[in-house]
RNA sequence: GGCCCCAUCGUCUAGAGGCCUAGGACAUCACCCUCUCAAGGUGGAGGCACGGGUUCGAAUCCCGUUGGGGCUGCCA
């Protein structure tokens, strides 16, 4: 426990996509161990084999250097630990810490109903002397006078009555060791000084430690993490909710985006500034300012940091990114002169997109020219091709093609009309981009070029006119 | 049911007895700016769950109530 070098675990269970309650516990344990000068462990706990996979297993790795959150040490598989598991049951039963069960879940449940007590095992076997067999369970041997504490970073110390705890089981019946067994067994001999997860895992937490008091080993400092929750305020959940980080990186998510926006997330250093560094959230991390409440996981206040985060990231990296993402359409073509003009629309895209996956829609119109369908969802107004026309008569003469002097032209052209720019502009933006919105205008015409942007206008007009 | 945790605007939070007529951010509304959108600016609405204490003084401390959540598995 000396806290001059810490050292921390972070062990995800790989039964699905990499949960962002996942990366949230992640961050903070890596967060305390830099700031702290400690280690960082990354442990995969596999041991229910019926519901790992590997491919989970290299998702999360995955998902977790994206986030840029390294280790030191691992992965360290506990499927591959199997021994020290069994070795360390063995000695708790020479010990007499520890005994065999035969009783099925049947048989207590049963025997719950008939003495009309509580829920939970009730030391049926405990004084069987029952050996090692096919189908005994290996339960923990629990002390119930006694009281056990759990210190926590977070809660303080919180209290537990042995006596509500059940004999837990420690192996399977199969002789496959369960959570708590192989958690504590990895703890000690990997010197895990602090762990930090979350608060589901509080109650759970003083079987650990009676397991901590019978071995005498040293027991960890806790820290128990507030749960992230849905808007029904239930516990993120896999199934029901959207919660896999490679799922948001997909759509566009920024991984310094997503780590600050996570740190904030039952975590606040005080003050009012909200956009930290890494750095600077390293230099202010601490336990004792973590919440103590469930926190609801605001996707929409995530894609407000993230907006953040595109505004000002460095130009090259946004277009490096960029392609990217246009590299999932079927017609992106990374040639010299698209990636030129990308770079040259990319600062005016990168100052009004929330999500990457949106520079798709935002550029779509310099590589290919709107759809006859989108044209023709979008009719003109007898008054609008009239505006189109005038604006082709108008381009030929813009010397030279620069932003500029298109809208010097188009303005001239507005007051000539009556009209304002702002209507002017509409039709004008629908036929050169199919949209209603897009990149300022006249730069965007001025990357089309002359000759694109008359191919267009003069689509647009070829287009039948609406009855009525 | 039992055990444990928790409780400030819709959301994330600041607040560690007087600085609070409770601050910020997201979301929301209005207005301004504006070639669309975005950004920006200004302003508005919106909260200390309730009840008792303690104290000269409580969002802050204590107790209770209520409410919410987690766990209660031979999952992690």
């Amino acid at each position: 426990m000396t806290d001059l070098h810490p050292r921390l675990r972070f062990a995800p269970s790989p039964t699905g996509y990499f949960h962002v309650g996942g990366a949230r516990t992640a961050l903070y344990n890596w967060l305390y161990a830099r700031a702290q000068g400690g280690s960082l462990l990354l442990r995969i706990d596999d041991t229910d084999e019926a519901r790992n996979r590997p491919e989970w297993t290299d998702g999360i790795i995955e998902a977790l250097s994206w986030l840029e959150i390294d280790f030191d040490e691992g992965p360290v598989f506990q499927s591959q630990r199997r021994e020290r598991y069994d070795l360390c049951a063995q000695e708790l039963v020479e010990a007499g810490r520890a005994y065999y069960c035969q009783c099925t879940r049947e048989e207590i449940d049963q025997r719950v109903k008939e003495r009309n007590g509580p829920p939970g095992y009730d030391g049926f076997c405990r004084e069987l002397g029952l050996s090692q067999g096919a189908g005994r369970a290996l339960r923990f041997k629990v002390d119930r006078e006694e009281v056990t504490t759990v210190s926590d970073l977070v809660r303080g110390e919180v209290r537990f009555e042995n006596s509500s705890i059940e004999d837990f089981v420690l192996v399977k019946g199969n002789g496959a060791p369960l959570y708590v067994l192989a958690n504590f067994v990895d703890d000690v001999d990997f010197h895990i000084t602090h762990v930090v997860r979350a608060e589901e895992h509080l109650p759970t937490t003083p079987k650990a430690v009676m397991l901590y008091l019978a071995r005498g080993e040293q027991v960890p400092v806790f820290a128990h993490l507030p749960v992230l929750v849905n808007e029904s305020r239930l516990k993120l959940s896999k199934r029901r909710d959207r919660v896999a980080v490679e799922d948001f990186r997909d759509q566009g998510f920024l991984p310094e985006a997503m780590c600050n926006y996570l740190a904030l997330l039952g975590w606040s250093p005080g003050g009012n500034r909200e956009f930290f560094t890494r750095l600077e959230m390293l230099e202010s991390f601490s336990f004792d300012r973590v919440g103590h409440s469930p926190a609801f996981f605001d996707v929409v206040k995530m894609t407000h940091f993230n907006k953040h985060y595109i505004s000002v990231m460095d130009p090259a990296r946004f277009v490096e990114r960029a392609i990217r993402v246009l590299e999932g359409t079927t017609w992106w073509e990374p040639t010299e002169e698209n990636v030129r003009t990308l770079g040259a629309i990319a600062p005016l895209v990168q100052e009004r997109i929330s999500l990457m996956a949106e520079v798709v829609e935002m550029t779509e119109f310099l590589f290919r020219a709107p759809s006859l369908e989108t044209l023709s969802a979008q009719p003109l107004t007898a008054q609008d091709r009239t505006s189109v026309e005038m604006t082709l008569g108008l381009l030929s003469d813009v010397e030279p093609w620069e932003p500029l002097e298109i809208e010097n032209k188009l303005r001239e052209l507005a007051a000539e009309r009556e009209t304002s720019l702002r209507k002017l502009q509409a039709p004008i933006r629908i036929a050169l981009t199919g949209r209603r919105i897009g990149p300022p205008l006249f730069e965007s015409i001025a990357l089309l070029g002359k000759e694109e942007t008359r191919a267009r206008l003069l689509a647009v007009l070829d287009q039948p006119i609406p009855e009525g």
